[in-house]
DNA sequence: TATGAATGAGCATTCATTCAT
DNA sequence: AATGAATGAATGCTCATTCAT
């Protein structure tokens, strides 16, 4: 018995907060669900099974949500912003935001892509191309509006986006360098990057 | 019995290249010995055993393996040639090939650092800032030669290198950008960022 | 599916039962959990560990429950018996008829001491040491009162209880000698020699 | 390759010697060749199979060996001395002293019987059996002289024996009681047994 | 919904044994 | 005879999943 009133609807948070830390620790494959359970607050790995079908989906949905809610907070952020050059700026900062403050996210993000099935792999990529196009639209219109100058909008658009992603990996909160330093640090480099394709750049 | 002469000294090479395609597919939690010992060649996993004492002593070796190669790699591509902007060009040309012709040890090397056991880890972690420590350098001499001028070299480091890495994750062979050209656009950006330093790259 | 309402009290009797039989009959190392689960009407081994947590463990939890059992009975059975040489008869009476109806339990409290590991072989010689302290205690106070006559009470403890348990050894019920005369015949001899100390003796 | 000139000669009573002790302190099913076959200083473990057919046939050549060596010493030592008191004194020296003296040994000539398949069990016992026929012979000798007088013969040569024994298994040399003085005990003891059939035995 | 036991499949690892060298 | 690798069958143990309560 729980905490009289929390039982129902408190579960399924729990499960998804200790669900995210053993991703992120051990890896889908060696995380285990009674471990779950525990952490969860639960006392046998049988009640999970109210919340998923399987080891598999309870992945899956962790997976969904966590892009879902990118993409709502990259439009809150970055879509108000007007001027391409701030655009780029703003998404910058919101995306080393995001992915430093939740490292473990991240990490799960891509790294447990190769656990999804076929079919459900492809859904999660679908999400996944939303964010990026986002990225190419900006480039375009840099480019468009003179800003920018690339040699190839999809190659930059990987480029960059890993260079950011993987700041959560080396990267740590108290750290010589402070978060605000490191956004304005990559907000230069990403621009240096966007004008890379102009003659003059060597 | 496998074909005569080729037993003793084939038998390792093999475990080790069914192994590293093992590592990509599954991961080192989900992989099992059984079917590495059949892509291998061999009857039974208890062969293995020869060969490592442990599933996680077989990924230390692998891993150890691949890092041995890319540092001897590296010393005989990049060590002879002159001149610090030639030689972040030849860096940039070497890193990417090496990991876009290696994706699977690329993939491993990143991702299997979460299961060594903290003992390994050490040593492994080594490993890697022997190279980091090579790309620091370069970057160091660069600016006391006044051809780069970076906001910090530590920063620069890890984004030039995650960068670079990270193409090894999309980019494919044959695809619609050649490897040629894939090097050049990365020469180019990674001399932008190394330059992005100076005020006016604002 | 076990018979309703068996399943959670009748387990572990089962598995104690079966357990007792195999490890009389095979030995510990070479007793395997998956007949001890199919003797005590388990579909797999893996169900053995919702009552113990590795092989040793069981081991031990069996070594101790004997123990445990033949401490209160000595008491039950010996305890209450007035006068010194009665009381020697009370618990060869008892010894014999504890270790020769239960044959496997004697067998096992004696051999797989050596399966014990370390800490645990102290905890359980710690049990078997209050049991030979009855002894001595009883031989102890014959000698006070006279009635016996020693040479060293813990040889003679030592070698009464050797022969004592060993009975069950060689002796098997329906035999030539029943187990009453069996009982007459050690109660003389252990009296002869809790008397063999004194000189005439030879 | 060993010590020129020992290989041949020296390598059975090597593996003889590793393999006793090896039984002693993991039994026969916890051994393993390996082990067996360094400790025998081989490299390993398919030499040992030029010196047995298989790990039983080894248990069984070792068993044998054993009760061959302690009948043949049984004959020289016990055999010539006269007088029926004396011989059992003699008897009972021997027997101490041997099974102290070879505490390995003695375990392993009792524990292993089990691991012996039927029809080596049975040889295995037939050698057993003449060992105690020599005691049975004793007592029945001095019960004719008058010398002896016994409620049964053979539950007084298995308690003797079993009592002889066990000597071993709590003996230590270098203990609080010399070895000497533990044969003198124990001389007095049986002769005590030996008489205690009298009527006034109580 | 939660619990605890049971199921069944799978896994790393060990080991006796075989055999080419 | 000895060696080292290979084989194949166990074995202890883990774990996702099911289900009666």
């Amino acid at each position: 018995m729980r905490t009289v009133g929390s039982s129902r609807e408190a579960t399924w948070p729990a499960i998804r907060k200790a669900g995210i830390e053993l991703l992120y620790r051990y890896g889908f494959a060696a995380m285990n669900l009674r471990e779950l359970a525990r952490e969860a607050g639960l006392k046998g790995a049988g009640s999970l099974y109210n919340y998923f079908g399987s080891k598999e989906d309870f992945l899956f949905r962790i997976m969904c949500e966590i892009m879902d809610e990118i993409l709502v907070e990259l439009e809150e952020n970055v879509g108000p912003v007007q001027g391409v050059v701030e655009r780029v700026k703003a998404f910058v900062e919101f995306h080393i935001r995001w992915h430093t403050n939740r490292r473990e996210e991240t990490f799960i993000s891509h790294m447990e892509m190769r656990s999804l099935p076929a079919a459900r792999y492809k859904v999660y990529v679908g999400l996944r191309k939303k964010y990026e196009a986002f990225v190419v639209k900006l480039i375009v219109a840099g480019c468009k509006s003179g800003d920018f100058s690339v040699a190839d909008v999809h190659v930059l658009t990987q480029s960059i986006l890993s260079m950011l992603t993987s700041i959560s990996n080396w990267y740590h909160a108290g750290g010589r360098v402070s978060q605000k330093r490191l956004i304005e640090i990559h907000q230069q480099m990403v621009l240096a990057m966007l004008r890379s394709g102009e003659t003059h750049g060597r």
